[in-house]
DNA sequence: GAGCACTGC
């Protein structure tokens, strides 16, 4: 079978610049490379003094410094090269850990700063990340994601390994900086020979520097170029067109410098690019001259080797444009940007705790958010920002700051990991933005619901074990019930594959020919039994290929998401082995059933048996009128629908009994079911009465507690800053609140 | 007839 594979670039030939006179829009720019700066003429050098100083003297620092500052790399060699700090924190040797919210700055700054100090990476100055430990016993100076902080901290939740911890980034309010925050801020209390230092942005500063109890701030500039910002309003169902004709507009009429566009999704980048060709393609039909020009998407779902392609500098005499979403507001920087475009609207997934659906909705940008996408433009000169969208709108319709992450997710994993550092009363955990409390007690219940939590809310023995795993925790719960089935081997494969991003390669829907070769592909995968079995089948097959890129391509299948299921797989192999845990309600239905000689060596059935344990709640029966492909929910009876890309609807056979793993709609009426197979009821039937069985208010230990409560390490006698006081006010209201609702 | 933003262990 060979599929052509897509292109992912339009190069327009236009003129050359000799060519056209009276045009003075050519279009390369050249750039400084950051490396060669010396640190000493970095913004942060001249602070370096009273950093230290104020490091020295109080246990929480913050700094503030835009991108260029030179804080990321500069702070924690200050660190090392000061004769007090190992005095005051009692170690002859310090160790600091620096925190990042994403893996390639961890890996980057690492570089960087073992290049300064002429070390080789992994020894003085090393970095830490999932798969991947650069450090050594000699490292001082660590750069890891917060993440892997998060995991080591659940070995020893009070850090003792590490004198100082840098919390980089922590205005990006990723949910495990929020975590890492809340608990350092106890370890503070805890360690004297502790400090910590906060990083941001110069936003927020009030909400960080009140929850942190008003400790000193240092403000540092950065070096940043100055962006004139120009409102328009258009339609926002045409931010395309108006995208492209304003990027061609800059084309035709503006000075040196690429375009970098933002737009809400891949389909609108796809069209985007199109769109750009065929105009151009016009204007030059009516004799207009036109230089030429890069067109270029940009968005995750890509291959990263046509990622990588936005980087690559083109000929002198072409402009690059750049259709993205907002993956390059953060995650990737482009040299070389003079102009941006911004629709103002971002795709964001939208969690309802009541429903349990998560939708991807497109909302307005925050103005933070606006701000760094115009902020692109000025990285290497004076840029200019066209925001398709007018000055009231950015005014009265954005937001300050987007909504964090810990107000928008499942928090069920949140709360076990919460519960594995010994802190019993999650409720009052010092967060520096609470999460809502529907939300909180969902995830209560949900950990209840698969033997995490006890009925008081205590974190039990089984509890611990998911919690040790990198896995959400019905993922581990399904592990820990195939070690009784014996099917481990099997569900290692498929929870590794059920963790990552979508196994199918993505094809934009306008491309009819391979969309209909990327389903036959798929057809040669599917199992009768669901889409669990289907993704073992594919996982399988890729490895009797022996884990080929080139398979991936001819099958459709996304090659990134398959080697990152055989890292986590590797990971989890490793970790389960030791795992004994006995006296699971698995084993009673595995005797039952090897009594009744009812368990065949089947291990399509052995899986389907052991998904049951992590995800009973989220069982369905077909409706026996109706259309089919209808099921009912038997955890709260909502009407669920299967979705036409799952297995059991392509083959067109709705079974009575179903489990789903996945879910997804904007509306109750609309919950579509992605992820699916076919059960049968008795596999569930011990386990249904459960949940009825959950008291949330005992749960969350709103209700009177039988038992003395053990003394938690976030309890604190007395609050003394007022963010805390705030949320401790708050937390009585909700008590009251919830007592009365009831 | 609606839907496939972005991270991370």
């Amino acid at each position: 079978m060979k599929y052509k594979i897509k292109k992912f670039f339009i190069q327009f030939k236009g003129f050359s610049k000799k060519k056209i006179e009276g045009i003075d829009s050519i279009c390369r720019m050249p750039y400084l490379n950051k490396m060669d700066q010396f640190a000493s003429e970095l913004p942060i050098h001249k602070y370096k003094d009273q950093i230290l100083q104020l490091i020295c003297e109080n246990p929480i620092v913050m700094i503030t410094g835009e991108p260029g500052s030179g804080k990321t790399t500069q702070i924690p060699q200050y660190l090392l090269e000061s004769s007090d700090l190992p005095r005051i924190l009692k170690s002859s040797k310090l160790k600091i850990a620096i925190t990042q919210p994403r893996r390639v700055a961890a890996i980057a700054m690492a570089r960087r700063v073992s290049y300064e100090r002429k070390c080789g990476l992994g020894k003085e100055v090393g970095y830490s990340i999932r798969f991947e430990d650069c450090t050594s016993s000699k490292t001082q100076i660590k750069y890891m994601t917060d993440g892997v902080l998060l995991r080591e901290a659940l070995q020893d939740n009070q850090l003792s390994r590490y004198s100082v911890v840098i919390l980089d980034e922590a205005h990006e309010r990723s949910l495990d900086t929020d975590i890492l925050l809340g608990l350092l801020k106890q370890v503070v209390q805890l360690r004297k020979d502790f400090r910590l230092v906060v990083t941001s942005a110069t936003l927020d500063i009030e909400l960080f520097q009140n929850y942190l109890g008003n400790c000193p701030l240092i403000q540092i500039e950065g070096r940043q170029y100055e962006v004139e910002v120009l409102h328009s309003a258009v339609k926002s169902d045409l931010r395309v067109e108006f995208a492209v004709n304003a990027a061609i507009r800059i084309h035709l009429h503006e000075g040196l410098g690429d375009v970098l566009v933002f737009l809400t999704g891949s389909e609108e980048c796809e069209k985007a690019c199109r769109v750009c060709f065929d105009t151009l393609q016009k204007l030059v039909a009516k004799g207009k001259p036109v230089p030429s020009m890069m067109i270029l998407p940009l968005y995750g779902a890509m291959p990263s080797e046509e990622q990588s392609k936005v980087f690559k500098p083109c000929p002198e005499d072409t402009r690059k444009v750049i259709f993205s979403t907002n993956i390059a507001e953060t995650s990737l920087t482009i040299n070389g940007i003079g102009f941006v475009i911004d629709c103002g609207y971002i795709k964001q997934k939208a969690y309802n705790p009541r429903t349990g659906l998560d939708a991807l909705m497109v909302t307005p940008i925050s103005k933070q958010q606006a701000k760094q996408r115009a902020g692109r433009a000025g990285r290497t000169q004076e840029g200019k920002c066209f925001r398709l969208y007018s000055e009231s709108f950015f005014e009265e319709q954005m937001a300050e700051s987007a909504v964090a992450e810990i107000k928008r997710v499942n928090l069920s994993s949140t709360i076990l990991t919460l519960k594995a550092l010994d802190i019993r009363d999650v409720i009052n955990f010092g967060f520096i933005e609470p999460p809502d409390h529907e939300a909180l007690l969902m995830a209560h219940k949900q950990l209840f619901l698969i033997g995490a939590l006890d009925e008081d809310g205590s974190i039990t023995e089984l509890g611990r074990s998911l919690a040790s795993l990198p896995l959400e925790p019905t993922y581990s719960r399904c592990l820990i019930a195939s070690l009784i089935f014996k099917s481990y081997s099997e569900m290692l494969s498929l929870v590794a594959m059920l963790s990552t991003e979508n196994i199918w390669q993505n094809v934009p829907k306008m491309d009819l020919e391979n969309t209909e070769n990327a389903k036959q592909a798929q057809l040669q995968f599917i199992d009768k039994s669901g889409d669990h079995v289907t993704y073992l089948k594919v996982f399988d097959s890729w490895r009797d290929n022996e884990y080929s890129e080139a398979w991936c391509y001819e099958n459709f299948i996304n090659a990134r998401a398959l080697r990152q299921a055989r890292d986590i797989r590797g990971q989890l192999k490793t970790m389960i082995k030791n795992f004994r845990i006995s006296g699971l309600p698995e084993e009673k239905l595995y005797n039952e059933l090897m009594e009744k000689k009812a368990l065949s060596s089947d291990s399509s059935i052995r899986l389907r048996l052991a998904l049951c344990f992590g995800f009973y709640m989220n069982a369905a029966r077909a409706v026996s009128y109706g259309q089919e492909g209808s099921y009912l929910s038997v955890s709260d009876g909502t009407m669920l629908h299967v979705d036409k890309q799952s297995s059991i609807s392509i083959l067109g056979k709705y079974p009575p009994w179903i489990i789903y793993t996945h879910l997804s709609g904007s509306t109750l009426s609309h919950g579509s079911l992605k992820v699916l197979s076919k059960i049968r009821s008795e596999w569930i039937e011990d386990l249904t009465p459960k949940l009825s069985q959950a008291n949330l208010e005992r749960l969350v230990g709103l209700q009177k507690q039988k038992r003395p409560r053990e003394p938690s390490i976030n309890e604190e006698k007395e609050a003394e800053d007022p963010a805390i006081k705030v949320n401790q006010a708050r937390e009585r209201y909700l008590k009251r609140k919830v007592k009365n609702d009831t």
